[in-house]
DNA sequence: AAGCCGGGGAT
DNA sequence: ATCCCAGGCTT
């Protein structure tokens, strides 16, 4: 490969301009930085997979002060945990959350394993994660691989091989580990995404004030922007939904949403999707509804206006419709009646959080 | 190896 | 609109 000597003789210079520039230009800061209590790294770590941490640190704050140690977690409620991890997306996360949580506090006497094989095991933890708790609370000498890491280091290096492909990602993971200094890795990785983060940025990156400047291969060869590669791109599907929020007695109908989906272990009123958008005539969703409602009928039916959000994969496109029932559902359709009280408990989509007609 | 899983900010 | 974010799990 063309760039292997080039790698041999930047490998020193390129750790050392990280670690000085950390030393003298590194202001940026969060409050599990420098930290070594596993639990609270493992819990940030946790949040901030696929997450910017300007979006997770509201979450990690109110997590430590309602949950300050792995045993508070362990105890809780599931219900009252995915409430403090509503909006934040990526539920599976949280319920792997508290199977960890539960593990360690009772399984493994509070202690989570100590080493990154051993870390490697629990649930929602894979090479990234270890890596950060390994070297972060106990100083073994773990690379992290990253989104930074991998663009600084495509960047730094000259590399096109795409980094969504295997042997990408074993290239990348090679070179990240020669170029950790083993006496101090939790340091250097700190560093090494906070750079990626300030000053390698995926767009508009800080070159003119690069210390790297002089040594980076994509900007000597001017094809900063053009990397890292990626070879892979999502296809998005758009989903309608429609949801019925439907009163009666002063409750509404809820479930708890299964899993093979998104918003898996999230509550939503009723859905009934579609495969075509629907205008607003009430006489559609009514008839709708049909098959849930038996000798019900529905008063007081508005249909609201038309909305959408974008998700990663999927452009959800829907509606809310309200009504009132004049006897209750069947409960054979999975749906039970709750006050709005007990719903302020439940954590929801953001889609229903952000557009559902308030109680 | 490929597909799927959220929500938000920047461009 | 598109990209990307301190990735991991399932098939």
């Amino acid at each position: 490969m063309k760039y292997f000597s080039n790698i041999l003789m930047n490998l020193p210079e390129f750790t050392k301009n990280l670690l000085s520039w950390n030393q003298f230009s590194n202001s940026r800061q969060m409050p599990w930085k420098g930290e070594t209590d596993p639990y609270k790294i493992w819990l940030s770590e946790i949040i901030l997979q696929q997450t910017r941490v300007e979006q997770g640190l509201a979450y990690y704050e109110k997590f430590i002060s309602r949950f300050p140690k792995v045993q508070d977690l362990a105890m809780a409620q599931d219900a009252e945990v995915f409430k403090y991890w509503e909006g934040l997306g990526y539920y599976s996360r949280c319920r792997n959350l508290l199977a960890t949580a539960r593990w360690v506090a009772f399984e493994n006497k509070g202690h989570f394993p100590p080493d990154y094989e051993g870390l490697l095991k629990l649930k929602g933890v894979g090479p990234y994660t270890a890596a950060a708790i390994a070297s972060f609370a106990f100083g073994e000498p773990r690379a992290v691989l990253d989104g930074n890491v991998f663009r600084v280091l495509s960047r730094y290096f000259g590399i096109n091989t795409p980094i969504d492909s295997l042997t990408g990602k074993k290239l990348y993971a090679q070179l990240a580990q020669a170029l950790l200094p083993t006496d101090q890795p939790g340091a250097y990785n700190q560093a090494i995404m906070d750079f990626g983060a300030v000053v390698c940025k995926p767009q508009a990156p800080l070159c003119s004030a690069c210390v790297q400047q002089t040594d980076c291969e994509a900007y000597r060869l001017g094809v900063v922007g053009d990397l890292p590669v990626k070879e892979k791109s999502i296809k998005k599907r758009t989903r309608y939904f429609y949801y019925f929020l439907l009163k009666w007695n002063n409750q509404y109908y809820v479930r708890q949403r299964g899993g093979g989906d998104i918003w898996q272990d999230l509550h939503e009123w009723v859905l009934i999707e579609q495969a075509e958008p629907l205008a607003t005539d009430p006489s559609i969703y009514r008839n709708l509804l049909k098959k849930y409602l038996g000798t019900a009928k529905l008063k007081q039916l508005r249909v609201g206006e038309e909305v959408r959000q974008q998700l990663s994969h999927q452009t959800i496109i829907g509606r809310f419709i309200t009504a009132e029932l004049t006897i209750p559902l069947s409960t054979e359709t999975g749906y039970q009646l709750l006050s709005p009280d007990a719903l302020s408990k439940l954590a929801f989509p953001r889609f229903i959080t952000a557009f559902s007609p308030r109680l």
